[in-house]
DNA sequence: ACGCAATAGTTGCGACCGCAAGGAATTCTG
DNA sequence: CAGAATTCCTTGCGGTCGCAACTATTGCGT
């Protein structure tokens, strides 16, 4: 995705190209983040979940009274409003989620899950669960599991402080 | 995305829930590849190109003749069939890239990289390999770097032998 | 050589998502 | 306290993508 001809020269041309150990990381970066969401969207359609509807409901599982607002839910997720005011729609079309006004502040919605979203959820997540463990966390050691931790934690904190 | 009640009893309920490293792990790694592709995506904007289109554009450059089945660039940017189709078209009617059907096999088109293209791509280059490190490689050391190197293609090792 | 399966590419269709615009409610400011 | 600015949500629109269906070409088995 990256790889241009390595121009070591002086600085007639200044751009810090990748190197060999650089080029490979960030391409397994990239490769093994695909796969793992391949697997996790697979495993979850057998379910009649897409991720997407599983990140709403696992979101509002954890929620206090299994309730947020609308833009809470948003940024949480990544998504735009209008992104998820569509996929809140899916949701309530299924019985899974139901939307309430709030009563502080009138221009908010609450996505409210409901029993029959709680239960998709619950019936979900062991599955979801174990293609993570499968694809992804029983392929580390507990040093490797460590150290993955600190590295991505670096590059979160670097990131978020620009 | 993961969390549910620690379920440490025996045997009544065998999941294997995330313990709180496990947990961190995952959300940060999940994390930090949305933030990175929007990074990614943002920058390559600027110059007029999509994600997508630079992925194209860099497999196009790196083989030989600059030129590439259609079907072989489809597995290496994970994409369907007709997602490349559309994605090829677009970059013809911007001059990108052009088409050819291979002379040894009537079936297959090659899509070929232009001057222009090339020329796109060039211009592109230093501003996402520039984002890239801004985003991920400069927050990790040499050791992290090497260490996650080791994470990564023992994951890509175990979901590829599957 | 004939026929059948496999492979390559395109197209219709539906799903998803972000941007821009709009409407309603709240907060800020003078 | 009135008007402007802000926040929250929704809708229209366009762009992207995968699946299924279809055509064309190649390869295989007998």
């Amino acid at each position: 995705m990256a790889t241009r001809d390595q121009q070591q020269s002086v600085a007639v041309d200044e751009v810090n190209w990748l190197d060999e150990e650089e080029m490979v990381v960030w391409r397994a970066m990239v490769d093994v983040n695909a796969s793992i969401q391949a697997a996790v969207e697979e495993d979850l359609t057998s379910h009649g979940l897409t991720a997407g509807d599983y990140g709403v409901l696992a979101r509002l599982s954890d929620a206090p009274d299994r309730r947020l607002r609308m833009c809470d839910l948003a940024s949480a997720l990544h998504l735009s409003p209008s992104g998820l005011t569509r996929r809140v729609d899916g949701l309530v079309k299924q019985g899974l989620v139901s939307r309430e006004p709030s009563e502080n502040d009138r221009r908010v919605m609450l996505a409210v899950l409901s029993d029959e979203g709680n239960v998709r959820l619950r019936n979900a997540a062991p599955g979801h669960v174990g293609t993570v463990r499968r694809q992804f966390i029983d392929h580390l050691s507990r040093t490797q599991l460590r150290n993955l931790a600190n590295a991505l934690t670096a590059v979160q904190c670097g990131t978020l402080a620009e």
